[in-house]
DNA sequence: TTGAAAGCGATACCAT
DNA sequence: ATGGTATCGCTTTCAA
């Protein structure tokens, strides 16, 4: 027998119940392999319920049985690799769990940010992800989930943050190109809020404790072709610089690209560190030097914290919500 | 005041009505924003509610307003650049129509994927993505919910497939490397299967159609790795080989590696063809030719479908359910 | 404007 | 082994 054709009314345990001439009860021990049911019974009971195309309805049975938890996973742009592979740690710790994961692409919109927030709340147990509007805005949104902010700072009841560190990372990074005779290192920084970014300040600090003046630093877009352009710009304006780090490795290969164009040989004539430490840098020509993050225990870390706001567990202190970046020379610088 | 300390047992709008010395339905009422309310103990009942803690149960609310709808997305390997890009399109789409979507990834194993299956149907009202299991364990597993398989044949009332046509881009990738004086192409299968996968299969029959000679075929594992590793030893057994197709651009991209190792020149010495048609592509040298898949309708068209099954739509026919590949022409081949 | 009562669809507990 | 009843937390009639 097809399921039902047109316009189908749920089919409901009470149905299966009549259809196969038990109460409910029965039919619920049948579905759930309970014991204490006769065999034809839960025969007869399974075969009502397979004619029929019964499917027990998750939220009736999600209000009864207060087990199953999901986490909303919030992300800007699920193809920029960076954070594909959070997402991807994420998933992978929360399924260690046993939770399920919503995932929501923001698309780097501020709309589709205030959108994804006004539902969010109510669809899962607790929040994760990156956002970028004020934090009271979120608070007010996200009315009473638990939120795990990734680089972003916020620590009450509800909220908690993991703090990217980069600056030791950076500081080896700028020390090293230093070393190796650079006097003129110049930064690409991303152009997302108005302000510059922590990244640079660790860039400048660094370029200073070397004894070098502040080197230009020209703001692009995050991505493949920010890079690119970018630095071309930036060359074209300051052509004594030798070496250049990034806001990310994305940009950091849009850069490679630009040199390669602009026939400056890297790093011979170009030093090139990025920041981030995606795998993607291992598959350019030449293999791209970075400050690296550990993406994966950054989600695995979320997700941690997120566990702990929830059960009321001892959540981490800040110490411990901490992703330090280390330098990982390859080829470019 | 503070959210309740330890051990707190579920807020309830029994709880706040309590304490803002309402009935229950009024404090539905101010929090859902209706009307007929006293904007005074509208205001009372809102305060209460936040000094309280409270969180309206996603389980009890979705019994009673039947609207929200979730989706399942099962996806073998998200950090895999092509199915990241099948995900955020999906995601995408499904974003479009107000839908959820819960994320599993079941990291290439059968284990994973087995218990996602076992989770998953009573999470959602529909599932898309990979699988790699027979249909009819699926079919089991998923009790009633709709399926949509990609790159999979099951059609019945609740599974659908997209099926990946990459027959005539084959062969148009084929044609211009014989149409180029190529006359031993080999290529680089994937070794997921017992079996040559479908695109040997039209490999074959193009280099068949260019009245070549079967070109020497090598199986590996479906990574840059993988792909490294197989050409060197394809070459190794069969030097005269000058041109190569792979079954993905993974795997390409370890090619091109493999003979930069070997001091082949892509593509004087070694043309290189890959599939699917990644934006990683762009960013490796040479840029790689690829028989290039629309990832994005592959997405959209899986989670349409997805819709169509879940309300009795109309479902779409196999007819367009089938996303063409098509040949895209870069410098490496 | 507010409240009482009746479900929504399932499971748990207690009888029988 | 099976059924009756209460219950999960909320929204939706319908009265007052």
């Amino acid at each position: 027998m097809a399921p039902s054709g047109t316009e189908s009314r749920r089919v409901t345990i009470h149905d299966v119940a009549r259809s196969a001439g038990v109460s409910r009860q029965t039919v619920s021990r049948a579905l759930n392999d309970k014991g204490e049911i006769h065999g034809s019974t839960k025969q007869r009971v399974l075969d009502a319920a397979l004619a029929l195309g019964y499917r027990p309805s998750r939220f009736a049975r999600g209000l009864v049985r207060q087990d199953t938890i999901s986490v909303g996973l919030v992300i800007p742009d699920l193809l920029n690799p960076f954070f594909t592979e959070v997402a991807a740690a994420a998933l992978e710790a929360a399924r260690a769990r046993g939770w399920h994961v919503l995932v929501y692409d923001t698309a780097d919109s501020a709309d589709e940010e205030r959108g994804t927030l006004e539902v969010i709340a109510s669809q899962v147990d607790a929040v994760v992800g990156y956002f970028s509007r004020p934090e009271d805005e979120i608070e007010k949104l996200t009315r009473g989930v638990p939120v795990v902010l990734i680089d972003r700072e916020r620590r009450t009841d509800r909220f908690s943050s993991i703090r990217i560190d980069g600056e030791d990372g950076v500081r080896a990074a700028i020390t090293h190109l230093a070393a190796a005779g650079h006097r003129h290192i110049g930064m690409l920084d991303h152009a997302g809020r108005a302000e510059p970014s922590v990244r640079h300040a660790w860039f400048a600090a660094a370029t200073a404790a070397c004894g070098l003046d502040a080197g230009p630093v020209r703001r692009a877009d995050q991505s493949v072709e920010g890079g690119e352009s970018a630095l071309a710009a930036l060359l074209a304006e300051h052509p004594e610089v030798s070496a250049l780090f990034t806001f990310n490795d994305i940009m950091a290969i849009g850069a490679l690209r630009a040199a390669r164009r602009l026939g400056r040989r890297v790093p011979r004539d170009l030093a090139v560190i990025g920041f981030d430490g995606l795998r993607l840098g291992t598959l350019v020509e030449p293999p791209l030097s970075t400050v690296a993050l550990d993406t994966r225990s950054l989600g695995a870390l979320a997700v941690e914290q997120a566990g702990r706001l929830l059960t009321g567990g001892e959540p981490l202190g800040p110490d411990e919500l901490v992703v330090r970046a280390e330098l990982r020379l390859r080829e470019s610088g």
